[in-house]
DNA sequence: CGAATATCAGTGACACTGAAATTA
DNA sequence: CTAATTTCAGTGGCACTGATATTC
């Protein structure tokens, strides 16, 4: 069966809608949106501190859109800042305990619901997702002068 | 090569992310925004006038996100509201003429540019990934209260 | 001085909920 | 009266650009 680009990329924009409004529902009771989510996460897999910078380059938005991010976890107490002592321009982000604790809970709490995003593809259809998704839409070339 | 469920939702909300971004820079010029692109093409595939309601579901969103999107629209003179004259609470949405020929220029735009969306991907690939996300994110069941 | 790092201020795009008006 | 359809008003989430302060 023939598919065209207009309708994998409908089907694409349905799913992630779909997706953020699940992701939407299940967060909220947590008190983290989605993006704030996905900060955590990121900076919970780098052990250690992370610079502002790293994080919006690792969730591909710009370093003002991160300072809002962080401006939000940081209110839920669930990360904090410290100044770097190498370097007194950069920022360092780390867990609190509350952020350790919360990222544990979700990870538990969705993995005991089976309720995952994707949880019902197979693990090789998963890897098929994963590897059409790389070739799909690479990264902008021009994306450096993010402002 | 395992990949995890999280992974997955990560690559997915990045590629979501880049194509948004992509989207919004290459509509931008032509005056519309990626959600009326989407709430335009609904229009101009059914033929004939479409009742606002039915935007608000084939979009999946809620019928008072469609009146913004139409009103975004109509305001462009892209489309025209119209009563129904079989049924007076109802609104008909139709293309105007300014709205039909953008459609096309649109289209052709999208195709000279050989830079779509998924157009990296052979047709088979288009089809593994439609039948992929079309069992990754099922409808929320509890949908239709939608306010 | 030029480059890097983070932040402040303002804006745009998008969808949601609750309440109201109209008509079936 | 109940249900359907659309709209009004307000709000939340998220990312953007431009400008600014500080530091390397």
């Amino acid at each position: 069966m023939a598919v065209t680009v207009a309708e994998v990329t409908e089907l694409f924009w349905q799913t992630a809608h779909r997706l953020r409004r699940r992701s939407m529902t299940d967060l909220a009771p947590l008190g983290v949106t989605p993006a704030q989510f996905r900060a955590l996460r990121t900076v919970a897999k780098a052990d250690g501190p992370v610079r502002m910078g790293e994080i919006a380059a690792r969730l591909d938005i710009a370093p003002r859109s991160a300072t809002s991010l962080v401006d939000g976890l940081e209110q839920a107490g669930l990360i904090a800042r410290a100044a770097d002592p190498d370097n007194r321009r950069s920022v360092l982000v780390v867990l609190t305990p509350a952020g350790v604790e919360l990222t544990a809970q979700l990870a538990q709490a969705r993995k005991s619901a089976g309720q995952q995003a994707f949880g019902k593809l197979t693990a090789a259809e998963r890897a098929t997702l994963f590897s059409l998704l790389s070739k799909a839409i690479p990264p902008d070339a021009d994306r450096s002068e993010a402002n």
